[in-house]
DNA sequence: GTATCATTTTATAATCATTATAAATACCTA
DNA sequence: TAGGTATTTATAATGATTATAAAATGATAC
């Protein structure tokens, strides 16, 4: 446990963002649960073990997180902002009924298109909705 | 153009939408600017020539083409709504200097994963950002 | 160690997009 | 034309995000 907060403290570093407290529970929660949290959720649950804590520390954090390519922004609802530290190209699906939102691979080469031969892509989202298997099956 | 209007009535009809003047407005407005506009674009250009319209038909009319898929929500920023009246599958990539929203072809097939073949699929969206060529060239 | 300055966090207010509500208007049918 | 329904409008309420300034923390110099 210590081990990983050193860890996190390293990644924090690596970007030049000076390890806080704050800081690093955040990164921690995003590297821990992997469920694609929006800012009120994390807020939440961190302010229970940090009383202190500010909403405007959780949207700042996040916000430098953003822009140090620490964590990535999950725009699947056009009213809910999603944070995921898990920044590698992969697709979310959403399941509309219990709310989820699940991991998949996505193959970066088949998504390449020639139209876009001439234009310089940095950022690269694919986002599914649906039902997912538990929900189809109960519903059954 | 009355053809076309007449056109729009059909569209509306179809999907059992009673053709008033706004929605035809709309839908209009939607098929001729492909330029995937926030509510607000569509609201500030049509009450010029609507100056009755409300902000609140715009959300209500734009939520009732959603539902009756007759146009997509493009959620491509998490602070700007868009709307789409291409339905199909196509990807969407916003240039980050000038804003401007491009579709590019995507194919289908390449996009499945194994990892969600019990999923029931019910929307694909494929959102790529980065600079357009015309931004890229002229920052050189 | 203390003073000083910069950074970070906090509390709070302001903003802005969206949603809710209820009245007004338009539309339809008898 | 009258009465009922659907749609639009004006307005208020909500809720997420951003802005602001003060407080707290951390680093540096003496
Ligand atoms: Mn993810
Ligand atoms: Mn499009
Ligand atoms: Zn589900
Ligand atoms: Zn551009």
């Amino acid at each position: 446990m210590n081990q990983k907060i050193k860890d996190l403290v390293e990644i924090l570093k690596e970007k030049n963002i000076k390890p806080s407290y704050q800081r690093i529970k955040i990164l921690e929660y995003l590297v821990l649960k992997k469920n694609h949290p929006t800012v009120d959720e994390i807020f939440k649950d961190l302010v229970k073990e940090m009383p202190t804590l500010s909403r405007a520390t959780v949207y700042n954090t996040l916000d430098l997180f953003k822009r140090s390519e620490l964590a990535r922004v999950v725009t699947i609802e056009d009213n809910e902002t999603r944070y995921d530290a898990e920044v590698s190209v992969h697709g979310h699906f959403k399941c509309e009924n219990c709310g989820t939102i699940f991991d998949f691979p996505v193959d970066e080469k088949a998504l390449y298109s020639d139209a876009l031969k001439d234009f310089m892509i940095t950022e690269k989202n694919v986002y599914f909705k649906g039902i997912c298997p538990k929900c189809h099956n109960t519903n059954k």
